[in-house]
RNA sequence: AACCCGAUAGUGUAAUCGGUAACACAACAGAUUUUGAUUCUGUUAUUCCAGGUUCAAGUCCUGGUCGGGUUACCA
């Protein structure tokens, strides 16, 4: 590769293991991963670092990576989760080109591995109840005891079993069981079940089965047939390596490495497809690409980049250890991006009306603002300037402490591209409320400068009464209030009383001209408050944003710790 | 409890033959600034514990502690 003279590329242990294995020869220089998801849930962002690293890792060594749907348990998976999966690795930026597998076009394959088992007195059929399985198999101190019918013939078991799957059973009647040892201190390897009846549809195969093979009978087995070198894991599959190794080794079949890595946890939110789906089902969101969801279909719809995750996923490193990254990592990627690439704009979510005093009614005038101060070649825009403004609520105080430096009676402060005005008095309603803030002009300051060279200490945006655009605009913070979800004061709480009661907060804000008939997807600064994406709802004429991140916002901190 | 895995600034990671513990983010301070943003400069702070081997240990050895996983006819 090109930047090999490039000092220090830290290479992680996964790449350093396959280093190894080229250097060794293990595999003739070969590399050929996969990613395996199961259809039965959307891709989060912990995914998305799988992804990366499969299809990076393919990328970087010149080898293949696989899309592989792990799909052998029917209640769950459905089509529409197939589809989503296969859209978000696109938009991540992956490609699997000609190399798209289900595990279910096995079947077949692994139905004449169960029998050979069988036939080498390696897989027998149990007929004990689902409970009494569980009870034979002991605890991990106690070793557990031989099932009755661990001692059937191979006949009577080839019998049994193509007689599972002509369908002569009911669920739960029979099962087939690898024979290994009921002794052994993995719990895992004492007689794992390989098939259970299941009379269920499934979304490829339909009614052509009604046996399924467990997740263990199927994973290394449909590596091995895809000549998958390095089969990369998350670490809680690492107790299942002895079984994957096992029947790799007793089939006698191509035998990858399983290698474990450490999945992405990010604070504030989690990763569990059993809890995000519940999320969905109960209501506490919209939907899977709620822009609340750590989902890759949320995350696009709240703004975020494939770049920006790709980011992250490279940041917070492949090791084997559980870790919890910071939100923020993911906030700076995207806050990066766009400060280098998004235009500029002014909008105003929680508007007070400005009257400048002394600028004559009916006048207006069009003003250059600067589209983006960090990209010189994304030119500049007019906004109008008149006697009626919008600035924001928070930028003015009566009576305002000393380290406040905007607007205030007495104070002079610049308007973004505009003049200095100095505030002279406000208006108030019956109740106290302050309901418009008069102001004066210095109309030596046009553009922002003065002349005679004074300072004012602070820059507010604003946006013309006249010519705003209303939006509706939505502000996300984090779906949970706790760094670690599962941090709840006392036993009879769960992880949904950390669900953050303002996670989203909708206002209608007023925007300068140059917003008005934005397209969706459109990402843009709005200054002073953050990146924001027009929602994929959004109408030209009925305008949608998503708040995708704030400014880091000095002022702001500083006042959360009082 | 048995088995497996892990432990390096607040967080995430690096230190490849045993040879000056470092990077990013965060925090804090300052400079610049027509965004309290960006940018720049600086500061604080790290090898789980106890022994051992060695001129020298984050790294090797022994014992412990703590954390995670497994104990599904889910993946």
């Amino acid at each position: 590769m090109s930047d090999s003279d490039s000092p220090s590329v830290h290479k992680d242990f996964v790449r350093q293991i396959i280093d190894g294995d080229n250097d060794s020869g293990k595999w003739g220089g070969v590399v050929h991963t996969r990613f395996p998801p199961e259809p039965n849930g959307y891709l989060h962002i912990g995914h998305a670092k799988a992804i990366c690293l499969n299809f990076g890792i393919a990328e970087e060594y010149g080898g293949k990576c696989n899309l592989r749907f792990d799909d052998t348990n029917p209640e769950k998976e459905e089509v529409e989760y197939v589809e989503s999966i296969k859209a978000d690795i696109r938009w991540l930026g992956f490609d699997w080109e000609d190399r798209l597998f289900f595990a279910s076009d096995y079947f077949e394959q692994l139905y004449q591995w169960a029998e050979q088992l069988i036939t080498d007195g390696n897989a027998y059929v149990c007929s004990l109840p689902l409970e009494e399985i569980r009870s034979g198999r002991g605890t991990p101190s106690e070793p557990g005891t031989d099932s009755p019918y661990r001692s059937r013939s191979v006949e009577e078991n080839l019998d049994l079993f193509r007689r599972m799957r002509a369908g002569e059973f009911d669920e739960g009647d029979h099962v087939l069981r690898a024979k290994i040892d009921m002794g052994h201190q993995v719990m895992l390897l004492r007689d794992p079940i390989m098939y259970r009846i299941r009379k269920v549809e499934h979304h490829r195969t339909g009614d052509q089965w009604c046996i399924y093979p467990t997740y263990d009978f199927t994973h290394g087995q449909s590596d091995s047939i895809e000549g998958i070198t390095h089969s990369i894991c998350t670490l809680e599959f690492e107790n299942r390596r002895p079984l994957y190794d096992w029947y790799c080794d007793t089939l006698g079949i191509h035998h990858p490495q399983q290698i474990e890595f450490n999945r992405l946890n990010l604070t504030y939110t989690m990763m569990s497809k059993r809890r995000l789906l519940l999320l969905v089902n109960e209501g506490h969101v919209d939907g899977w690409d709620d822009p609340r969801m750590p989902t890759l279909s949320g995350l696009r719809r709240r703004g975020y980049t494939p770049a920006s995750i790709r980011s992250l996923c490279t940041k917070v490193g492949v090791t084997k250890h559980n870790a919890m990254a910071d939100l923020v990592l993911l906030e700076n990627e995207i806050r990066d991006e766009l400060n280098k690439s998004a235009d500029r704009r002014m909008a105003v979510l929680n508007p007070i009306k400005v009257t400048i005093t002394n600028y004559p009614e009916g006048q207006t005038e069009e003003l250059d603002a600067v589209n983006n101060p960090e990209d010189e070649s994304a030119g500049s825009r007019k906004v109008t300037f008149g006697r009626e403004l919008y600035i924001e609520r928070d930028d003015f105080m009566e009576n305002p402490p000393r380290k406040f430096f905007r607007l205030g009676i007495g104070r002079e402060v610049r308007l973004r591209w505009a003049y200095f005005i100095t505030c002279t008095d406000v208006v108030k309603d019956d109740d106290g409320n302050i309901t418009e803030i008069l102001c004066t002009y210095d109309p030596e300051t046009k553009g922002g400068d003065a002349p005679d060279g004074r300072k004012v200490k602070a820059t507010m945006h604003w946006v013309s009464v006249d010519t705003a655009v209303d939006a509706t605009v939505h502000l996300y913070d984090p779906l949970f209030t706790k760094e670690d979800v599962d941090d709840v004061e006392d036993e009879s709480l769960d992880w949904k009383s950390n669900l953050n009661p303002d996670s989203r907060k909708t206002v209608t804000g007023k925007l300068e001209q140059a917003l008005a008939g934005s397209e969706s997807g459109y990402r843009c600064q709005f200054e002073r408050l953050g990146y924001f994406i027009v929602e994929q709802s959004s109408q030209p004429d009925a305008l949608v944003f998503n708040r995708i991140v704030t400014l880091k916002d000095a002022w702001a901190k500083a006042n959360k710790k009082k």
